[in-house]
DNA sequence: GCGCCTCGTATTGTTGACAATTCCCAAGGA
DNA sequence: TCCTTGGGAATTGTCAACAATACGAGGCGC
């Protein structure tokens, strides 16, 4: 990575230094990463003692993070029944990316709308990066996978609205990577995908804002198309 | 209520039949009430022996409450520092109504795509009631206040879309409201709000979804306008 | 053989006590 | 007067034991 592109980095993510982390606080980031990496498979009972065991707490902070996982969707608890990995369907699927579709939209649009032209520098070499990435290894599914949720994310926190940014980002994105995972990527996709990238940004950088929402928009919907055939072809 | 319209009202209002409710959920949404109405007031500080002791329950249900609550946004949680109720500035006021806005049209597209002729019938009856009850206290806030969510949640409802009925309903119906009670309502606003409404349902009924889509955008969008109004008078 | 009831077991829900951290305040010095 | 600094009280975070509920095996009656 370019110096340069390093402190471009740093415009577009936000470190959230939150020092002294409860157990509570970090139970659920590790549980979250097992379920969206996969670990914890969908529908898997997830058991208060063993998971207790497992983490290294008691089973009152790990209450906690179960009931801040439910928040977010990642598992479903029945009352005196435990709690289950979350289990989607193709329904879940289309209803996510339909509502991905227009928030990402929106902040494609204020994006467009707010950018400054360091931010726009930023988000450009931050693309070329991908492209110098994809190029070297071409095809492979999990950075372009990295690659791309960087480049929403950018788009986020471009929006510079908070709501919006956390709805994406906490709310939605860990339960697109859940799709993502299960899979995996058809061969031609990425290079499309990055395409799309490109020309969204250019529209976000030239504050073309009807533009960029109509291209994000797409972009989603193609993704979920594409998961779509990629799921029946698996089933 | 006239008989066809309660079965009416039956079919756009889901009960969720939950049995055998946890203390932790009770408390939830006690809490979760006396935010909204304001009961405990903005960047109120929520200590957790006080609360506990009021609604009867230990401190360990009382703090998986709390996480539940921080996950919706109504509160914030300080680590080592306790909770305070969130406290909500214009800005947040206007990220959240461009949000709403379109998600409530997204809403409203697909609602006007899928609407069956008994739907139809059953939203048209629920508007001739609150025209009805208008007439008879007109201008009253709290009324209109109420029936406007209930349009709004039959809208999402009629969706049909699990996902983004859940997320207009449970995620930001509650922090719009908080908006509400805060600044009240200008006399005229309810009478221009139900013809709104009326047209959108109109449109709805005929399955024209892009007017649909649009009418309930620039609702939104007014009401969001109406609000600033009122906050800058207040203050 | 099949269905139903009963009891045991495992798991969740809840509690009160203990540990750790923060905040407040008062005392001391520059 | 203001800033620093220490101690103490109050509050949050954590734990392990207790109570309540659901699940499943086994036995009984038909």
């Amino acid at each position: 990575m370019a110096p340069d592109d390093r402190v471009a980095a740093r415009l577009l993510t936000q470190q959230q230094s939150a020092e002294h982390k409860t157990h509570a606080d970090r139970v659920f980031e590790e549980i979250e990463r097992a379920i969206v990496t996969g670990e914890f498979a969908a529908d898997t009972r997830l058991g208060e003692e063993t998971l207790a065991e497992r983490f290294g707490v008691s089973r009152g902070p790990l209450r906690e993070a179960l009931r801040q996982l439910e928040g977010r969707g990642l598992v479903v608890r029945l009352p005196h029944a435990g709690v289950r990995v979350v289990s989607l369907g193709n329904t879940d699927l289309v209803e996510l990316y339909e509502v991905r579709a227009n928030l990402e939209g929106l902040a494609c649009r204020l994006a467009a709308q707010r950018i400054s032209t360091a931010e726009a520098a930023a988000l450009e070499a931050l693309l070329r990066r991908h492209g110098d990435e994809e190029g070297v290894r071409t095809g492979t599914a999990y950075f372009q996978e990295h690659g791309s949720f960087d480049f929403h994310f950018a788009i986020a926190r471009l929006s510079k609205s908070r709501r919006l940014e956390k709805l994406l980002c906490d709310d939605l994105y860990s339960l697109t990577r859940l799709f993502r995972f299960r899979t995996g990527h058809k061969p031609g996709r990425p290079r499309q995908a990055y395409e799309d990238h490109l020309r969204i940004c250019e529209a976000v950088c030239r504050s073309d804002s009807e533009l960029a929402e109509l291209l994000m928009r797409r972009h989603v919907e193609a993704a979920c198309r594409e998961l779509q055939a990629m799921d029946l072809e698996g089933a």
